[in-house]
DNA sequence: ATGAAAGCGCTAACAA
DNA sequence: TTGTTAGCGCTTTCAT
């Protein structure tokens, strides 16, 4: 490594030194084509010696890839993203891709100029984190011929990908362990109005306790935020014992562990003896001994690896029709909310084990 | 908006469009560039009416800049670089910067390929997070004539950019919080031995026992891990009450709220009773009513303006030196660690105060 | 202020 | 297999 490198060494420069043509140089870095064994060593040598690699960026206006793949992610705050996007960004890595990652402004009209610069990155493909989209917006895309995935988000726009995992079946399974529990009065704590993921997990909850012969005592919208939830959370619970709900299901983590809190600290109560708490998403927080969070559990790492795989076959196979992944849901039972008189203590056991054996 | 744009559409097309050159269009999209109102007029509304943008890559090819600052991370689950991350982005994305984001490899062998990647995109700025790096890389960024800051690290090497909190300010801070609560056994779980944090919080945590005449009474290091600070912290603390230390300054939060969790949780012990716990960074769950943990403050947001503010005025001004920025530690006192005698309630209050109003 | 021409660093036909 | 040629989409002198 004798990096002569003052300034930028182009592949011409490394052509002379290596005693071949331009083209050499390039086929010598493009995978797959082909290349004597004799003028491939030369323009090793001679590419080692002055320290050159080539420019993705003219490689990618001839291509027409970028091997750039735009994110655009509404918020890091809820601690699912940042595994989401660690996740994301490894696959993506292995595969030669890399992460452009954008955050999203809070109003729609804005969300528009955004996607609109992450375009002008010629971006291979794109993920949308929890983000709606305008129609208009998808068909551009579309018309540009940018693939795109829309994570934990649905759209009724035909021809979209997603991947999310079931919530309405997730929102069941919720409502089935709370009714397995003999809770009486169960509420729901919700996301966003609007969202699909507020809008499914709700559904199945409710069909889940309908099916039991249950209905919702009472009914909340935190707005996938902490300081809201808190909020709404002092409200439904700050009442004398008959009078509020003995079980609460929550639509994400990020707002039951906020919800918990306001529960023991700011109201006095003991979960899960005076309240229940199942949230959704199975966050590393939930884990942690002080909220030991019963939730529905979305796998961030199968999401992520569906979101990369959809995104791959759409850029290299011409053939490849969008897809609607939907990930299995499954309760997490740990001891943030009462549990069913007979429960299987050797699968909770196997479950808090397999969290607890973290990387490291 | 008459979106024809079937496929990609280029300056010329607008050019012939709006009957002007070439170069009219390109004036007409370069902030400060001489065009007649007539002339942009026309270009606006062909440009318009095509859908066209110009493309970043191509632009990028001839002014020699990207507009891409890389991004080298080595993780996400400690939840000070998702704050970190996000405003960064936000920040860049404010001055026309975008952030591609590279995940650290384990082994540092890795990590000299992985910047490689990164600089093939051409990247006009570069950012390592938690990173140390081989002094031959600084040095060939240098010679590539790209900015490096790093980021919550420090090197030895001469002329390159950091952001720091004072970590041997704010180890000291910790010491003297300690002391003036009469702790008795102070100990200390450290960071990754060899990084500068775990080797500034450590000397000016034992710099502060010292000048009150005291000493550590035991040590261990949890590697910045979880799990690893689960382990040291139930051999550091179970054993009898006089055996064990009375307070412990944990490197940072990450680690210092497994550690609550190990002491409640797994050896029956209370906070602040039995042992007071201080932590570093201030992420968070710091601030969640579980933990409420006293800690050593990082400005996430400020340091990240000063990465931003350092690279933008070495990539625009010729002149520019390269700086260290070490911004100022300040202890946040919540309620995880036993309050000197006399403690300022009203302080306290403001603190706490502050650090609910959240965003949403 | 505007257009013509040159060229950023690279790859992909094509011919040899 | 190799070199020659053209050109990806854009900006930027340089005349006009």
């Amino acid at each position: 490594m004798t990096h002569r490198s003052d300034t930028k060494v182009t592949a011409l420069q490394v052509a002379k030194h290596a005693g071949v043509s331009r083209s050499a140089v390039s086929r010598y870095f493009t995978l797959g084509a082909s290349v004597s064994a004799k003028t491939a060593a030369q323009v090793a040598k001679a590419a080692e010696e002055l320290g050159y690699r080539p420019n993705i960026l003219a490689r990618s206006l001839i291509t027409g890839r970028s091997r750039i793949i735009g994110l655009l992610v509404a918020y890091l705050d809820n601690y699912f993203y940042p595994e989401v996007l660690e996740r994301l960004s490894r696959e993506l890595q292995a595969k030669g891709y890399h992460v452009l990652i954008f955050m999203a402004p809070n109003n729609a009209q804005n969300v528009d100029q955004v996607i609109s610069e992450i375009l002008d990155y010629q971006v291979d493909g794109l993920i949308f984190a929890s983000v709606s989209l305008s129609s208009e917006l998808t068909i551009r895309c579309k018309a540009l011929g940018v693939p795109v995935v829309l994570f934990n988000r649905l759209q009724d726009v035909e021809g979209i990908s997603s991947v999310t995992s079931d919530n309405f079946r997730g929102g069941a399974l919720a409502a089935e362990f709370l009714v397995n529990s003999h809770h009486n009065r169960i509420a729901y704590i919700g996301g966003t109005e609007g969202t699909s993921t507020q809008r499914d997990r709700e559904a199945g909850f409710r069909a889940g306790l309908k099916s039991a012969g249950k209905e919702l005592f009472a009914r909340a919208i935190g707005d996938y935020c902490r300081e809201t939830s808190r909020l709404v959370t002092r409200e439904m619970f700050d009442r004398a014992s008959d009078a509020r709900p003995d079980a609460v299901f929550v639509a994400n983590d990020h707002m039951a562990i906020a919800v918990m809190d306001v529960l023991r600290y700011e109201l006095g109560l003991t979960v899960p003896k005076d309240v229940s708490v199942v949230g959704y998403d199975d966050i590393p927080p939930a884990s942690w001994a002080s909220y030991d969070l019963t939730t529905i559990r979305q796998p961030a790492d199968q999401m992520a690896a569906e979101t990369v795989a959809i995104l791959l076959e759409q850029i290299n196979e011409a053939s490849a029709q969008p897809r609607q992944v939907r990930a299995e849901a499954e309760i997490v039972v740990r001891s943030s909310a009462r549990l069913p008189e007979a429960s299987i203590e050797s699968e909770e056991e196997s479950l808090s084990e397999k969290l607890k054996k973290g990387k490291c």
